[in-house]
DNA sequence: ATGGCCAATTTTATTGGA
């Protein structure tokens, strides 16, 4: 089974892109994060059309995550239970062949010690919180854009990033914290590669300086067999791309 | 290297992203 996640940055914008991308690297579940419409905006019968089922928590212009898999979608959940008085729609999970499928997309923080930083932390102790809880009863695999560059490795200038937000000790200690309930992350594990990162800057062009962050995962209770993993950077060389590349796994 | 990019909005500037 091959399983992506992947930031659309507007469904709307890229849903060929999207199709392409699942019918080349034939993908069989996708979490898709900042598809940007609401519910009703969400192109579910071009996905039904090409062989998908949809699970979709949207919100007008910001935010909404959806899974789309060619597996049948039991049991979804979005975060209203978990995030409480949230409004924003940033989680949906769904139990797909066997696993319970984890799609978020983690608050940007904008800039460390602002509200919107405070409320991205408090977040990420829900979802530990909640996650904790999932992890004692089910397979999972999470994917999500956590807006976090775990370590030193997954930033391109680390002087000029240091302690910034998505590098700040405060955050890379929640991430931490997740990965110990009894997750892998799986592009990282037995690497030490640079090279992974996810994300490049639209301005001055960083990617084509490669000038990145390390900000999605995908990650796995640890006890589930990765056959491979990689990162689709050709998705970010398209014209018009999303300034996040998807991660593939299969297992 | 943070103003110069991108997407959405009853747009023609503002907000958010990271």
């Amino acid at each position: 089974m091959r399983i992506a996640t992947w930031n659309v940055n507007s469904i709307r914008v890229r849903i060929q892109q999207v199709l392409n991308f699942l019918k080349n690297y034939d993908v069989d579940i996708l979490m898709m994060q900042e598809i940007k419409c609401t519910n009703k905006m969400f192109p579910s019968n071009i996905f039904e059309n090409n062989g998908f089922n949809c699970a979709v928590y949207g919100q007008k212009t910001y935010n909404g995550v959806a899974i789309v898999s060619k597996y049948i979608i039991e049991d979804v959940n979005t975060g209203n239970s978990i995030f409480e008085k949230d409004q924003s729609a940033r989680y949906i999970d769904a139990f797909i062949n066997g696993f319970r499928i984890v799609c978020v997309y983690v608050p940007n923080g904008q800039e460390v010690n602002t509200q919107y930083y405070f409320y991205k932390l408090e977040f990420l102790n829900k979802l530990i919180k909640h996650l904790s809880n999932v992890a004692n009863v089910e397979d999972a695999i999470i994917g999500g854009d956590f807006n976090i560059a775990r370590s030193d490795l997954d930033v391109w200038n680390v002087k000029l990033w240091r302690g910034r937000n998505c590098c700040s000790n405060a955050e890379r200690e929640k991430f931490q914290r997740l990965l110990d309930i009894g997750f892998k992350d799986v592009l990282r594990e037995n690497s030490d590669d640079r090279e992974l990162f996810t994300w490049w800057d639209y301005r001055h062009d960083g990617f084509k300086s490669n000038h990145g962050l390390r900000l999605d995962y995908l990650l796995t209770s640890k006890n589930i067999n990765v056959l491979s993993r990689q990162r689709c950077i050709k998705m970010r060389s398209l014209p018009q791309p999303s300034d996040h590349a998807p991660i593939l796994i299969e297992i």
